[in-house]
Order: C-alpha cells, then sequence, then structure tokens
RNA sequence: GGUGUGUUCGUCUAGUGGUUAGGACGCUGCCCUCUCACGGCGGAAGCAGGGGUUCAAUCCCCCUACGCACUACCA
C-alpha cells in the first residue's frame, strides 16, 4: 500500500464571516498540511444561490490571510483543478449525477417541496423519524423520462440500500456504524441544477485527490451518505477526521451575543493573528507536554492527527488574553509599530509631531504591561497628549491642598539636573525624599499622576526619561495649577 | 421522537490496570517592588453516577444521567 500525498482542504460556504470554529478547522487543516509537507486547498461551496453573499467571501479570504493561512491551490492562486470555486464546476456534478442515475445508484424525484413539508409535519405529528417516503424511487424509468420530457421540475435522488450497514473509520474516534435504513434518500441535484454539499463535497474530493477531511462533527451524520456515494461512483474515500465543535462559556454555541464570535471579532478586539492560531490550535490539541506558547514554526511542527481528542471545548477568552500578552512580552517594541499608529491616531494622538524612536519607546514601555491592542491607548494616550483628567480615586489621594508645594519643589529640583536620565531622575527623588523626610513614594505617586493621570503605568523614571523635561516640567506645573484652583467635589 | 457523538479541577488539557492524578488560564496567600504588570514560591479546586471484569480500576466492558450534533432542494 503506497502512502498517498497528504492532501487536504478548508471548503467554507461564504455566507457570513468566518466563524472561530470555521477558523480553527482552517487551522488544523492547515498546520497537518505543513507539518506533512502536504498541500493544503481553499475550495469555495456556494452552491446555495440564495445565500450567496459577495461581501462574505472578501471578508473570508482576509480573514484566512489575516491569520496567515496560505493555500496551495484555490481562489486567487489557481491549480491544477481550477475552478476552486463550486458554483463554476456545475458540469462535473451534472456529469456523475448523470452516471449515478444511469447506473442505477440515483433517480429523478417529482416530489414538490410542499408534499415533502406536509409529509413531515405528519411524520413528526406521529412521533416517526422524519425521512423521505421514496415516493419516486419506484416510478418506471419511462414514466420518469416522460415527465422530465414534459418539463416537469426535479430533483435527482440517492438510492440509498434498504438493508445493511455503512461503517467508517474516523480517525480520532474509530469506527462508527450507521444502518442504512435510517438514512433516507438525499437529494443530490437541486431543482436549479445545483449539486447539494453531498455530491459537490465527494466529486470535489475525490477529483482534487483530497486524502484526508477534516471537518466539524456536525458532518459525522452525513458522513455514511457520502460513503456510499464513494462506493456508488466506484471511488475510494479519503480518510474521515471529525473535529469537535468549539463553544461558548456556560455551554451553546459561540454567538455575537455571547461576545464576539468571528475572527473579524477578536482582530477589533486587539488580539494577534499568530496568538488566534496558537489559541484555537489548543482547543481539541495538545502537543502532549506542557506547552502552550508556540509560535506557529513549533506548531507545524508539533501537529499530528493522533493527538487531536473529541472532547469539545469551552473558549476561554481569559486564557486568549493571558496568551496575547505573553506574545506581546516577546514581540519586539518596532512589531507593534503599524499596528498601533492607527489606533493612537483615531484617539487623537499627534503622531506626526514625534519621531519612530519616541514611539518605539512609549512601545517599549507599555507593551510588557497590556495584554490587548487597545490598552495601548487606554492606558499609553499620555505619551502624545496631555492628560486630560487624573484618575479621581488616586487625585483625592495625593493632590491634596498643599500637594502644589511637593511639585513646586520638585520642579525647581528636576530643573537643575544635568541630565534627564532614568538614573539620574531616581537619585534625584530619592535625595528629595530623605530631606523633606517623606518616602520615595510619597514623591513617586503624585509624579506619575500628574504626568499621565493614571495611578499605575510603567517605571516613574523610565517614564520621565522618555517624555523628556520640557513636557515633565509642564505637566507637573499644571497639577500644581490645578491642586491650586481646586477641583470640583 | 429517532440516529450519532461526547463526559479528568470553573475552563483548556496531560496521564496510566497500581501515580501524593501533572501542567496552564482564572481565583487566592506570600516574595519582588515607586504603582500596574512581569517574574518567583505556595494554596484551594477534578476522574459525572451505578454496575461489572480484576488482587487492583480514572484507565477495559455494560447501563443511566447530562451535554452536543444531525434529522432541508443549507452547508
Amino acid at each position: 500500500m503506497t502512502e498517498k500525498r497528504v492532501r487536504v482542504r478548508f471548503a467554507p460556504s461564504p455566507t457570513g464571516y468566518l466563524h472561530v470554529g470555521g477558523a480553527r478547522t482552517a487551522i488544523f487543516n492547515w498546520l497537518f498540511a505543513r507539518h506533512t509537507g502536504g498541500d493544503f486547498l481553499l475550495r469555495i461551496e456556494d452552491t446555495d444561490q440564495t445565500r450567496y453573499d459577495e461581501n462574505a467571501l472578501k471578508e473570508l479570504i482576509a480573514d484566512l490571510k489575516w491569520l496567515g493561512l496560505s493555500w496551495d491551490e484555490g481562489p486567487e492562486v489557481g491549480g491544477p483543478h481550477e475552478s476552486y470555486f463550486q458554483s463554476q464546476r456545475l458540469p462535473h456534478y451534472q456529469k456523475y449525477a448523470k452516471q449515478l442515475v444511469e447506473t442505477g445508484h440515483a433517480y429523478p424525484c417529482f416530489c414538490t417541496s410542499e408534499r415533502l413539508d406536509a409529509l413531515r409535519e405528519q411524520q413528526k405529528l406521529n412521533n416517526l423519524p422524519s425521512s423521505y417516503d421514496r415516493l419516486c424511487r419506484n416510478l418506471p424509468v419511462a414514466v420518469a423520462a416522460q415527465r422530465i420530457q414534459a418539463g416537469e421540475k426535479h430533483v435527482i435522488r440517492f438510492k440509498v440500500p434498504f438493508h445493511g450497514n455503512t461503517i467508517f473509520t474516523d480517525l480520532i474516534r474509530g469506527q462508527i456504524e450507521y444502518q442504512n435504513r435510517i438514512l433516507d434518500d438525499l437529494v443530490l441535484l437541486k431543482t436549479d441544477g445545483f449539486p447539494t454539499y453531498h455530491l459537490a463535497n465527494v466529486v470535489d474530493d475525490h477529483l482534487m485527490e483530497i486524502s484526508h477531511v477534516l471537518r466539524g462533527d456536525e458532518w459525522i451524520p452525513s458522513t455514511p451518505r457520502h460513503v456510499l456515494l464513494y462506493q456508488a461512483l466506484g471511488w475510494e474515500p479519503p480518510t474521515f477526521c471529525h473535529l469537535p465543535v468549539i463553544l461558548a462559556e456556560g455551554g451553546g454555541k459561540l454567538s455575537k451575543r455571547k461576545g464576539a464570535a468571528s475572527v473579524g471579532d477578536y482582530r477589533d478586539l486587539g488580539y494577534l493573528p499568530e496568538v488566534m492560531v496558537n489559541f484555537l490550535s489548543l482547543l481539541g490539541w495538545s502537543p502532549g507536554e506542557d506547552l502552550e506558547y508556540m509560535e506557529k514554526d513549533v506548531l507545524i511542527e508539533k501537529f499530528t492527527l493522533d493527538r487531536v481528542h473529541p472532547k469539545s471545548a469551552v473558549f476561554d477568552e481569559r486564557k486568549l488574553e493571558w496568551l496575547n500578552g505573553q506574545y506581546f512580552l516577546q514581540r519586539p517594541a518596532e512589531y507593534f509599530l503599524p499596528l498601533l499608529k492607527p489606533l493612537w491616531e483615531k484617539a487623537g494622538a499627534p503622531l506626526a509631531e514625534f519621531s519612530e524612536s519616541y514611539i518605539v519607546q512609549a512601545i517599549a514601555l507599555l507593551k510588557d504591561r497590556s495584554k490587548r491592542l487597545p490598552d495601548f491607548v487606554e492606558f499609553g494616550l499620555y505619551f502624545f497628549k496631555e492628560p486630560e483628567t487624573y484618575d479621581e480615586k488616586s487625585r483625592k489621594k495625593y493632590f491634596v491642598p498643599g500637594a502644589e508645594i511637593l511639585l513646586d519643589t520638585l520642579i525647581a529640583e528636576l530643573e537643575l539636573l544635568p541630565n534627564f536620565e532614568a538614573p539620574t531622575l531616581e537619585a534625584c527623588y530619592r535625595d528629595a525624599a530623605e530631606k523633606m523626610g517623606k518616602k520615595g513614594g510619597d514623591l513617586i505617586h503624585p509624579t506619575r499622576l500628574a504626568l499621565s493621570g493614571l495611578p499605575f503605568g510603567p517605571g516613574l523614571f523610565e517614564l520621565m526619561a522618555a517624555l523628556g523635561r520640557e513636557t515633565v516640567l509642564r505637566r507637573l506645573g499644571a497639577a500644581s495649577a490645578a491642586i491650586r484652583i481646586g477641583f470640583p467635589s
């Protein structure tokens, strides 16, 4: 038996944004392909004309690119099996549907959706399992041909055997068995000539030489039908591997209502794409050692299907936040420059007035205490703008009447300093504190509040050195004046 | 209702027929410290329940409970 080249695919239907569940499926496919040196294809399953949305396709592709999941064949890059849009592959599906009819594995069905609806309703009423009653299955071929000739609308249905079982092996669950009699005669070709998922999927996976199907486990119940289809077409089915679903906190599906659900949502919340890939990889898979922070190359090296497990996982946003913080710690400040510039500018920071090295310095001081990109804005705007307010609780503690004298004293001391380096500043503050019979913190906290408006932040002396003497003196003066005037209670 | 699938700390997970059931997030105590983070050292917290098999079951088998999925001319 020869090992087939690994060829996997992510086959989304462009009906909306890229859900994190879909992203996780894409990531596992991608990791598996990269680990094995195989191919990763992107195929667009746009066979539902009623749900087609061109915008969704654009966003989907943008999201995949943002995550850094490059595909070897598919939209934009082409490949030997074009087209990678199912809507442009109709002749293939029609050909095989016809073949199935001719070989007696499928038949035309003229039942209207009204009849089908009524049938289902009746079955439900009687507490019976709902399934097609196979009314058209026994139509004589000649009669069927005549009705088609007459232009009667019809679909093509697959003839599922009445007896026997269909067994297939799922890579992470083992053998799964279905009784054929509970499978009903699924539709292969719709009235409009478009294929259903089942037909298109099987035909394309075969034609595109897909070796492993990694998809969400909602597809398990469809798999026996697919296997039957492969058999009827005389093809060898691929290896199946059904991935567990991702749930929201507290159970249930991840949705907008429960916070965020799409990759775009998390991008907007300020998570790095590498972090999303890392985090999502850990949902349903682990490397088998105590390792969680894994850059892409490590993930690729470690990823194997036999370590994927079948339990559905809850998406824990706090852990995602932690992981994002870990990446912030590792990334150099320059890395954040292009990510942060637009955010800061949007918040009103006049970045043009500052040198790039100053901005990088600000990032360096902020990144180790930030968890998401917006933190840089929320807790770092003072690098570029005067603080507009002072944290109230802290202000009441430090900006009390008389505090202006302290600030004025500090201003006087700072004016005399030979340079504005952090060690010099620290020595100055320690000296001043001693002279005044105070603790360092008694000077440090009011200063930080005057400079940033916040009760926390980078080490004060690094912050002062970064801001520069002029800005420091100006802000201390402003705070002193504000204290003198008094704050509205 | 039917069919399928799953169940190790709150969450993500490691693990084995005999372990003090390991790690991580979160929570929490202490240390570091100018604050906030980071980091370090600790703590609380788990094998869904019931039957088997076995000298021994978290691990193997069965049942129950609960969750989830599917049950479309959607994917």
